[in-house]
DNA sequence: ACGCGGGCTTGCATCACGCAACTCGTCCTC
DNA sequence: GAGGACGAGTTGCGTGATGCAAGCCCGCGT
Protein backbone atom coordinates (compact mmCIF):
# COMPACT_ATOMS: atom_id res chain seq x y z
CA UNK A 1 0.00 0.00 0.00
CA UNK A 2 1.78 3.72 1.13
CA UNK A 3 3.88 2.34 3.76
CA UNK A 4 3.05 4.04 6.21
CA UNK A 5 3.30 7.36 4.28
CA UNK A 6 1.39 9.45 6.39
CA UNK A 7 3.07 9.72 9.60
CA UNK A 8 3.17 12.85 10.54
CA UNK A 9 -0.39 13.40 10.71
CA UNK A 10 -1.12 11.41 14.28
CA UNK A 11 -4.90 10.99 13.23
CA UNK A 12 -7.69 7.56 12.47
CA UNK A 13 -7.80 9.68 9.31
CA UNK A 14 -4.60 9.42 7.92
CA UNK A 15 -4.30 5.54 8.83
CA UNK A 16 -7.59 4.80 7.16
CA UNK A 17 -6.25 6.90 4.35
CA UNK A 18 -2.72 4.38 4.28
CA UNK A 19 -5.49 1.06 3.76
CA UNK A 20 -7.91 2.50 1.64
CA UNK A 21 -6.36 5.82 0.34
CA UNK A 22 -5.22 4.62 -3.14
CA UNK A 23 -6.48 5.02 -6.66
CA UNK A 24 -9.41 2.41 -6.80
CA UNK A 25 -9.20 1.51 -3.44
CA UNK A 26 -12.55 2.57 -2.27
CA UNK A 27 -14.10 1.99 -6.15
CA UNK A 28 -13.55 -1.94 -5.59
CA UNK A 29 -14.94 -1.59 -2.24
CA UNK A 30 -18.12 -0.46 -3.44
CA UNK A 31 -18.29 -2.37 -5.86
CA UNK A 32 -17.78 -5.14 -3.63
CA UNK A 33 -20.62 -3.42 -1.31
CA UNK A 34 -22.80 -2.72 -3.24
CA UNK A 35 -23.02 -4.50 -6.58
CA UNK A 36 -22.11 -7.78 -5.12
CA UNK A 37 -18.72 -8.50 -7.21
CA UNK A 38 -17.05 -11.50 -5.51
CA UNK A 39 -14.70 -12.79 -8.16
CA UNK A 40 -11.65 -11.25 -9.89
CA UNK A 41 -13.53 -10.53 -12.99
CA UNK A 42 -16.00 -8.68 -11.29
CA UNK A 43 -14.01 -5.67 -10.72
CA UNK A 44 -12.37 -5.42 -14.16
CA UNK A 45 -16.11 -3.40 -15.18
CA UNK A 46 -14.22 -0.79 -12.92
CA UNK A 47 -12.01 -0.01 -15.96
CA UNK A 48 -8.85 -1.09 -13.41
CA UNK A 49 -6.11 -2.47 -15.06
CA UNK A 50 -5.83 -5.90 -13.89
CA UNK A 51 -2.13 -5.97 -12.33
CA UNK A 52 -3.59 -2.89 -10.00
CA UNK A 53 -6.13 -4.53 -9.32
CA UNK A 54 -4.37 -7.58 -8.04
CA UNK A 55 -2.39 -5.95 -5.88
CA UNK A 56 -5.21 -4.10 -4.49
CA UNK A 57 -6.85 -7.02 -3.35
CA UNK A 58 -3.85 -8.74 -2.37
CA UNK A 59 -3.84 -5.38 0.22
CA UNK A 60 -6.80 -5.71 1.13
CA UNK A 61 -6.80 -9.35 2.49
CA UNK A 62 -3.62 -8.36 4.34
CA UNK A 63 -5.66 -5.47 5.74
CA UNK A 64 -8.15 -7.50 6.90
CA UNK A 65 -11.10 -5.45 4.94
CA UNK A 66 -11.24 -9.10 2.68
CA UNK A 67 -10.56 -12.47 2.92
CA UNK A 68 -10.31 -14.99 0.52
CA UNK A 69 -13.58 -17.62 -0.08
CA UNK A 70 -15.19 -19.75 -2.13
CA UNK A 71 -14.16 -23.85 -2.75
CA UNK A 72 -11.19 -22.60 -5.01
CA UNK A 73 -10.43 -19.64 -3.02
CA UNK A 74 -10.69 -17.61 -5.84
CA UNK A 75 -13.42 -15.46 -4.47
CA UNK A 76 -12.94 -11.87 -2.37
CA UNK A 77 -15.32 -11.51 0.78
CA UNK A 78 -15.11 -8.28 2.30
CA UNK A 79 -15.16 -9.09 6.45
CA UNK A 80 -16.83 -6.98 9.16
CA UNK A 81 -14.13 -4.22 8.80
CA UNK A 82 -14.20 -4.08 5.76
CA UNK A 83 -18.37 -3.50 5.06
CA UNK A 84 -18.16 -0.96 8.05
CA UNK A 85 -16.43 1.33 4.88
CA UNK A 86 -20.12 1.66 3.62
CA UNK A 87 -19.91 4.68 6.30
CA UNK A 88 -17.07 6.73 3.85
CA UNK A 89 -18.68 5.75 0.43
CA UNK A 90 -21.97 7.05 1.67
CA UNK A 91 -20.54 10.10 3.31
CA UNK A 92 -18.44 10.49 -0.48
CA UNK A 93 -21.34 9.28 -2.84
CA UNK A 94 -23.59 12.16 -0.75
CA UNK A 95 -20.75 14.84 -1.05
CA UNK A 96 -20.75 14.06 -4.79
CA UNK A 97 -24.63 14.29 -5.41
CA UNK A 98 -24.41 17.35 -3.72
CA UNK A 99 -22.22 19.15 -5.57
CA UNK A 100 -21.27 16.67 -8.62
CA UNK A 101 -24.47 15.58 -9.51
CA UNK A 102 -26.35 18.37 -11.47
CA UNK A 103 -29.13 15.82 -12.78
CA UNK A 104 -29.63 14.54 -9.53
CA UNK A 105 -28.36 11.24 -7.90
CA UNK A 106 -27.48 8.36 -10.33
CA UNK A 107 -27.59 6.22 -7.44
CA UNK A 108 -29.29 6.02 -4.70
CA UNK A 109 -28.95 3.83 -0.98
CA UNK A 110 -32.02 2.04 0.45
CA UNK A 111 -32.90 0.68 3.54
CA UNK A 112 -33.02 -3.28 2.50
CA UNK A 113 -35.87 -3.88 5.01
CA UNK A 114 -37.94 -1.02 5.34
CA UNK A 115 -37.72 0.93 1.65
CA UNK A 116 -36.44 4.08 3.02
CA UNK A 117 -33.85 6.25 2.06
CA UNK A 118 -30.76 6.26 3.20
CA UNK A 119 -28.75 9.03 4.68
CA UNK A 120 -25.65 10.24 6.56
CA UNK A 121 -25.87 12.68 9.10
CA UNK A 122 -23.31 14.19 12.07
CA UNK A 123 -24.94 12.90 15.17
CA UNK A 124 -23.98 15.11 18.45
CA UNK A 125 -24.62 12.63 21.50
CA UNK A 126 -25.45 15.45 23.63
CA UNK A 127 -27.77 17.85 21.66
CA UNK A 128 -28.89 15.86 18.98
CA UNK A 129 -27.87 16.50 15.22
CA UNK A 130 -24.50 18.68 13.89
CA UNK A 131 -26.01 20.90 10.86
CA UNK A 132 -23.11 23.33 9.94
CA UNK A 133 -19.42 21.21 9.96
CA UNK A 134 -18.16 24.39 11.56
CA UNK A 135 -19.37 23.46 14.81
CA UNK A 136 -17.01 21.05 14.57
CA UNK A 137 -13.66 20.79 16.40
CA UNK A 138 -10.76 18.63 16.92
CA UNK A 139 -9.41 17.43 20.27
CA UNK A 140 -7.02 15.15 21.33
CA UNK A 141 -7.92 12.04 22.39
CA UNK A 142 -7.11 8.53 24.79
CA UNK A 143 -4.98 7.20 22.07
CA UNK A 144 -2.99 10.68 20.74
CA UNK A 145 0.84 9.84 22.07
CA UNK A 146 1.73 12.01 25.70
CA UNK A 147 4.70 13.64 23.51
CA UNK A 148 2.93 15.02 20.70
CA UNK A 149 0.12 16.01 23.03
CA UNK A 150 2.60 18.34 24.75
CA UNK A 151 4.48 19.43 21.76
CA UNK A 152 1.09 20.94 20.20
CA UNK A 153 0.26 22.64 23.61
CA UNK A 154 3.16 24.30 23.70
CA UNK A 155 3.12 25.36 20.28
CA UNK B 1 -6.20 15.87 -10.71
CA UNK B 2 -7.28 12.69 -12.12
CA UNK B 3 -8.90 13.67 -15.89
CA UNK B 4 -12.16 11.74 -15.20
CA UNK B 5 -10.27 8.55 -14.71
CA UNK B 6 -13.46 7.01 -12.98
CA UNK B 7 -15.85 6.91 -16.23
CA UNK B 8 -16.46 3.46 -16.03
CA UNK B 9 -18.45 3.85 -12.65
CA UNK B 10 -21.33 5.94 -12.81
CA UNK B 11 -21.72 6.97 -9.33
CA UNK B 12 -21.20 10.35 -6.91
CA UNK B 13 -18.61 8.48 -5.20
CA UNK B 14 -16.76 7.80 -8.30
CA UNK B 15 -17.05 11.91 -9.22
CA UNK B 16 -15.99 12.76 -5.68
CA UNK B 17 -12.83 10.74 -5.67
CA UNK B 18 -11.64 12.33 -8.74
CA UNK B 19 -11.73 15.56 -6.68
CA UNK B 20 -10.66 14.50 -3.32
CA UNK B 21 -9.40 10.71 -3.99
CA UNK B 22 -5.65 11.65 -4.59
CA UNK B 23 -2.80 11.05 -2.23
CA UNK B 24 -2.59 14.20 0.87
CA UNK B 25 -5.68 15.62 -0.67
CA UNK B 26 -8.19 14.33 1.95
CA UNK B 27 -5.58 15.44 5.04
CA UNK B 28 -5.08 18.40 3.11
CA UNK B 29 -8.99 19.21 3.78
CA UNK B 30 -8.97 17.51 7.18
CA UNK B 31 -5.94 20.28 8.10
CA UNK B 32 -8.08 22.99 7.35
CA UNK B 33 -11.24 21.89 8.50
CA UNK B 34 -9.43 21.06 12.08
CA UNK B 35 -6.30 23.04 12.66
CA UNK B 36 -6.95 25.94 11.28
CA UNK B 37 -4.39 25.84 8.29
CA UNK B 38 -4.55 28.73 6.07
CA UNK B 39 -1.27 29.27 4.49
CA UNK B 40 0.76 27.58 1.85
CA UNK B 41 3.28 26.76 5.23
CA UNK B 42 0.47 25.52 7.81
CA UNK B 43 0.34 22.82 5.77
CA UNK B 44 4.18 22.01 4.72
CA UNK B 45 3.82 20.04 8.37
CA UNK B 46 1.79 17.18 6.95
CA UNK B 47 5.08 16.25 5.53
CA UNK B 48 3.72 16.49 1.66
CA UNK B 49 6.41 17.96 -0.92
CA UNK B 50 6.08 21.52 -1.42
CA UNK B 51 5.58 21.00 -5.38
CA UNK B 52 2.55 18.19 -4.79
CA UNK B 53 1.20 20.61 -2.34
CA UNK B 54 1.29 23.46 -4.48
CA UNK B 55 -0.98 21.51 -7.06
CA UNK B 56 -3.13 20.05 -4.54
CA UNK B 57 -4.18 23.83 -3.62
CA UNK B 58 -4.83 24.85 -6.74
CA UNK B 59 -6.67 21.79 -7.72
CA UNK B 60 -8.95 22.62 -5.01
CA UNK B 61 -9.05 26.26 -6.20
CA UNK B 62 -10.66 25.10 -9.70
CA UNK B 63 -12.79 22.38 -8.31
CA UNK B 64 -14.43 24.78 -5.85
CA UNK B 65 -13.69 23.49 -2.72
CA UNK B 66 -10.75 26.17 -1.70
CA UNK B 67 -10.57 29.78 -2.46
CA UNK B 68 -8.01 32.39 -2.07
CA UNK B 69 -8.32 34.84 0.68
CA UNK B 70 -6.57 37.00 2.72
CA UNK B 71 -5.12 40.48 2.49
CA UNK B 72 -2.07 39.47 -0.15
CA UNK B 73 -4.23 36.43 -1.71
CA UNK B 74 -1.96 34.13 -0.15
CA UNK B 75 -4.35 32.11 2.05
CA UNK B 76 -6.38 29.19 1.22
CA UNK B 77 -9.40 28.95 2.62
CA UNK B 78 -12.34 26.16 2.39
CA UNK B 79 -15.80 27.13 0.58
CA UNK B 80 -18.89 25.78 1.77
CA UNK B 81 -18.60 23.30 -0.26
CA UNK B 82 -15.46 22.02 1.35
CA UNK B 83 -16.59 22.65 4.63
CA UNK B 84 -19.23 19.72 3.91
CA UNK B 85 -16.50 17.12 3.50
CA UNK B 86 -15.87 17.08 6.94
CA UNK B 87 -18.75 14.47 6.76
CA UNK B 88 -16.15 12.56 4.59
CA UNK B 89 -13.27 13.00 6.95
CA UNK B 90 -15.43 12.05 10.27
CA UNK B 91 -16.36 8.95 8.56
CA UNK B 92 -12.89 7.86 7.65
CA UNK B 93 -11.81 8.58 11.05
CA UNK B 94 -14.32 6.89 12.51
CA UNK B 95 -13.49 3.78 10.84
CA UNK B 96 -9.65 4.13 11.58
CA UNK B 97 -10.75 4.74 15.12
CA UNK B 98 -12.76 1.43 15.56
CA UNK B 99 -9.90 -0.97 13.34
CA UNK B 100 -6.28 0.59 13.22
CA UNK B 101 -6.16 2.92 16.56
CA UNK B 102 -5.47 -0.10 19.45
CA UNK B 103 -4.87 3.01 21.94
CA UNK B 104 -8.07 4.58 21.55
CA UNK B 105 -8.91 7.59 19.18
CA UNK B 106 -6.00 9.84 19.03
CA UNK B 107 -8.14 12.71 17.78
CA UNK B 108 -11.65 12.86 18.99
CA UNK B 109 -14.23 15.81 17.35
CA UNK B 110 -16.70 17.60 19.56
CA UNK B 111 -19.51 20.08 18.92
CA UNK B 112 -18.24 23.89 19.23
CA UNK B 113 -21.82 24.74 21.14
CA UNK B 114 -22.45 22.19 23.67
CA UNK B 115 -19.14 19.82 23.65
CA UNK B 116 -20.95 16.75 23.05
CA UNK B 117 -18.99 14.17 21.14
CA UNK B 118 -19.44 13.68 17.20
CA UNK B 119 -20.28 10.63 15.41
CA UNK B 120 -21.42 9.83 11.68
CA UNK B 121 -24.10 7.76 11.98
CA UNK B 122 -26.16 5.96 8.58
CA UNK B 123 -29.82 7.07 9.11
CA UNK B 124 -33.02 5.70 7.12
CA UNK B 125 -35.47 8.54 6.53
CA UNK B 126 -38.85 5.58 7.91
CA UNK B 127 -37.16 3.37 9.82
CA UNK B 128 -34.57 5.70 11.80
CA UNK B 129 -30.83 4.18 12.01
CA UNK B 130 -29.29 1.55 10.12
CA UNK B 131 -27.26 -0.34 12.21
CA UNK B 132 -25.37 -2.66 9.70
CA UNK B 133 -23.96 -1.91 6.78
CA UNK B 134 -25.29 -5.32 4.83
CA UNK B 135 -28.81 -3.61 5.29
CA UNK B 136 -28.05 -1.11 2.09
CA UNK B 137 -28.64 -1.41 -1.66
CA UNK B 138 -27.84 0.38 -4.45
CA UNK B 139 -30.57 1.73 -6.64
CA UNK B 140 -30.69 3.76 -9.89
CA UNK B 141 -31.20 7.35 -9.02
CA UNK B 142 -32.78 10.25 -11.08
CA UNK B 143 -29.45 11.15 -12.39
CA UNK B 144 -28.43 7.68 -13.72
CA UNK B 145 -28.59 7.90 -17.36
CA UNK B 146 -31.31 6.19 -19.28
CA UNK B 147 -29.26 3.84 -21.60
CA UNK B 148 -27.06 2.69 -18.56
CA UNK B 149 -29.94 2.05 -16.85
CA UNK B 150 -31.25 -0.33 -18.95
CA UNK B 151 -28.04 -1.74 -19.58
CA UNK B 152 -27.86 -2.54 -15.92
CA UNK B 153 -31.44 -4.27 -15.93
CA UNK B 154 -30.33 -5.83 -19.16
CA UNK B 155 -27.86 -7.78 -17.72
C1' DA C 1 20.83 48.51 -0.41
C1' DC C 2 20.69 44.34 2.13
C1' DG C 3 19.15 40.34 4.30
C1' DC C 4 15.25 37.40 5.64
C1' DG C 5 11.33 34.51 5.56
C1' DG C 6 7.09 32.99 3.15
C1' DG C 7 5.50 31.21 -1.08
C1' DC C 8 6.09 28.90 -4.57
C1' DT C 9 8.75 26.73 -9.26
C1' DT C 10 12.21 23.75 -11.42
C1' DG C 11 15.08 19.52 -12.18
C1' DC C 12 15.83 15.10 -11.51
C1' DA C 13 15.44 10.36 -9.61
C1' DT C 14 12.09 7.04 -8.20
C1' DC C 15 7.77 4.91 -7.89
C1' DA C 16 3.06 3.79 -9.20
C1' DC C 17 -0.16 3.20 -12.90
C1' DG C 18 -2.10 1.83 -17.61
C1' DC C 19 -1.80 -1.23 -21.26
C1' DA C 20 -0.95 -5.32 -23.72
C1' DA C 21 0.92 -9.70 -23.99
C1' DC C 22 1.81 -13.87 -21.82
C1' DT C 23 1.37 -17.84 -18.42
C1' DC C 24 -1.03 -21.25 -15.64
C1' DG C 25 -4.63 -24.28 -14.13
C1' DT C 26 -9.34 -26.02 -14.78
C1' DC C 27 -13.19 -27.35 -17.20
C1' DC C 28 -15.46 -28.83 -21.57
C1' DT C 29 -15.52 -30.97 -25.90
C1' DC C 30 -14.49 -33.94 -29.33
C1' DG D 1 -6.28 -37.36 -24.30
C1' DA D 2 -5.52 -33.36 -27.61
C1' DG D 3 -7.52 -29.05 -28.34
C1' DG D 4 -9.92 -25.01 -27.04
C1' DA D 5 -12.12 -21.71 -23.90
C1' DC D 6 -12.16 -19.28 -19.75
C1' DG D 7 -10.96 -17.29 -15.23
C1' DA D 8 -7.15 -15.63 -12.67
C1' DG D 9 -3.57 -13.69 -12.45
C1' DT D 10 1.94 -12.25 -13.78
C1' DT D 11 5.39 -9.86 -16.54
C1' DG D 12 7.45 -6.07 -19.34
C1' DC D 13 7.53 -1.68 -20.75
C1' DG D 14 6.27 3.21 -21.47
C1' DT D 15 4.25 7.25 -19.20
C1' DG D 16 2.73 10.07 -15.60
C1' DA D 17 2.77 11.17 -10.56
C1' DT D 18 5.44 11.76 -6.40
C1' DG D 19 9.55 12.89 -3.27
C1' DC D 20 13.45 15.66 -2.50
C1' DA D 21 16.60 19.37 -2.88
C1' DA D 22 17.69 23.55 -4.78
C1' DG D 23 16.58 27.91 -6.60
C1' DC D 24 13.64 32.03 -7.64
C1' DC D 25 10.50 35.99 -6.57
C1' DC D 26 8.66 39.42 -3.65
C1' DG D 27 7.21 42.11 0.28
C1' DC D 28 9.04 43.69 4.67
C1' DG D 29 12.12 45.37 8.18
C1' DT D 30 16.69 47.95 8.92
Amino acid sequence: MLGRTYDAEVCSAARALEVVGERWSLLIVRKALFAGARRFGDFRSLGIATNVLAKRLDGFVDAGIMERTGPDGAEYALTEQGRELATVVVALTAWGDRHLAPDGPPVLYMHAGCGGSVAQRLVCDTCGEVNDPAELRAVPGPGMPAEIAARMSAS
